[in-house]
DNA sequence: CATGAATGAGGTTTCATTCAT
DNA sequence: TATGAATGAAACCTCATTCAT
């Protein structure tokens, strides 16, 4: 029922191939094979296989922004605002290993450098939904008055290694450990 | 003094221009010439590519065990050996850049994943420190009762983004803003 | 007031973009926008891109052959003709660069070779003008007792490449330069 | 007995294809394969396709030089110089038929464009001797006051088009003809 | 007639690795 | 040991042409 389904035929290829090999181990015409397309039939879509690469970030990037915002109620507290957006976060990676894997090489490749450069100077959406919770709980004094960096450091920082453990097989994240995990990062930004 | 200088040539060649421009943005020929050598006197000294990628990477490892266990006294506190962990590891990546990003882009990469089974398993030596003070401060009731790959995430997970953002340039690490930090870890980790 | 106005679209946006990059530097697909058509529109009038190429030198050929019959008077003598002749070509391919260069890359060209044999053996229209008029220069004892062809080669080679100059803003072909150009010529084929 | 047969055997093989069938009807792996070489090969001695290209015009152009400097002796008149030159050229693109071929390609494309912006600036050594010859030919009142670009094209603008006939055998140039053919340029610029 | 998404052969170029010297 | 010229598979991307609509 899509205006186009090559498009997203050709993004979930690349999408699942990257996630598991990486970005130079997933060529253009294995995409394209895996897509069911023509190789040529991508460069209609997408101007080279950076903007491929690009555009599957910015789609990856909404749909977390929209998984984290449903549900997220202001009018909540500030811890129970910070429970819901990790847990949403590792519950989405761990039920989307194909995700994770994607955005985790791309945050830590040259692409992900420009990105964290919009992050940190605030072009960036998503981040700012944490950026204000921090900001506002540093205000009630409940958080402690850090960088918002730092506060996003100890908090995806591990969620990163966690899901990465977990998406690997190395470890298993239940119910219990997540809210550990997320219980400890409480620990660590809060007064 | 070496035994032979061209491999250590070569390791210092291949670490720079891997860290700087990645792991396929460093051509062996580029890397031969860096160091002098021609191109087949890297395969003398390493099998392929990927066997000078790995042993940089143990070699790195190293180098990072002998600075963290030179003055790590056993006679200290949990809490003092942890920060001694911590400190020494940020500002041995602080000192060397160029070694902090080679060892983040070896992390995480397909490399990385085969290593960090190493570390959870149990065959890596320098995570051992790690371990032992974990399980003891477990055992003192000072740490939480988690399990120690979960530690490890709160603690090396920041660390990596924090450094990151430093060596980018995106924001700087005075001691200040360290000692908050590992504050910050201590405060998720400890009971 | 065209039979059909996508027809001379196509070639008139194909020859303004081959004058300009080239037959190589010129894709179909650029073509058909720049024309205002669909891809496949340009495959309806014609049967291939070597096709349309072809199409587009005889339509310049006839343009050339009209303008150069238009006031070609058989009454005047033999070198009045010449001048006419030869400036009418000049003038035209100055007051029409695209044309111009069109020509030239079609003449230097692969294409080229097939239709200069035409020209020799006479199947040339518009050169048909040329021979007869050498053919009775050299029956009255005007003009050198060579073959058509060397006198050809006499004013038409040295035309492209004052044009060419001329084109390029080489050098500016004023009416003096024309005329002692073409004077130039008359004193090689002439007696 | 050269210093190195690879370079050559690239250079032949690309002449032979280019001018038989035009710069981009000879990809590189055709000429890689003729030349008897790897395609990454022609990487070591050439930086790319258009260096190639511009490297073989330029030995060319040293070539026919070398020649044309052969015996060029300032000793003789205006009229014998001119001869020597022009029969010199000819005699040499009609020797050599391949490198008349890619030399008057290069001559009307892009690459060419740019070559004769240096000629007419006077950056062109070879073009020199032309130029010197011509300027004094006007000082001693032997040829035309006409610009020296005038006096080029009413040579070298002939001599490639019979020299194209009668490579492509629509004419056959024999010693007269050209000899009349020179006589005749002689006419075009003579005072 | 008209469209333009789709194709895939084929273009240029890179680079890990080998091997004769 | 040490070299670096040579290799050729494989990368990304273009574009003339087709065909379902």
């Amino acid at each position: 029922m899509h205006i186009s389904n090559k498009r997203d035929d050709i993004i979930q290829a690349a999408l699942e191939l990257i996630a598991e090999h990486g970005f130079h181990e997933a060529p253009m015409s294995v995409i394209a094979r895996k897509a069911g397309v023509g190789s040529g039939t991508i460069y209609i879509y997408f101007k080279s296989k950076d903007d491929l690469i690009d555009e599957i970030n910015l789609m990856l990037e909404k749909n977390i922004l929209t998984v984290v915002e449903k549900n997220y109620s202001l009018g909540k507290n500030i811890k129970e605002r910070f429970f819901h957006l990790c847990k949403t976060v590792i519950i989405y990676f761990i039920d989307h290993p194909v995700h994770f894997r994607f955005v985790e090489q791309y945050f830590y490749s040259p692409y992900g450098e420009a990105r964290q450069r919009e992050r940190i100077s605030g072009k960036n959406e998503e981040f700012e939904i944490f950026r204000k919770l921090i900001e506002q709980g540093i205000k009630e004094k409940v958080i402690k008055d850090l960088p918002v960096f730092m506060h996003f450091a100890l908090s995806f920082g591990p969620i990163v290694i966690l899901v990465r453990n977990h998406v690997f097989g190395l470890v298993k994240l239940e119910d219990v450990q997540i809210n550990q995990a997320i219980e400890a990062f409480w620990d660590a930004i809060k007064r």
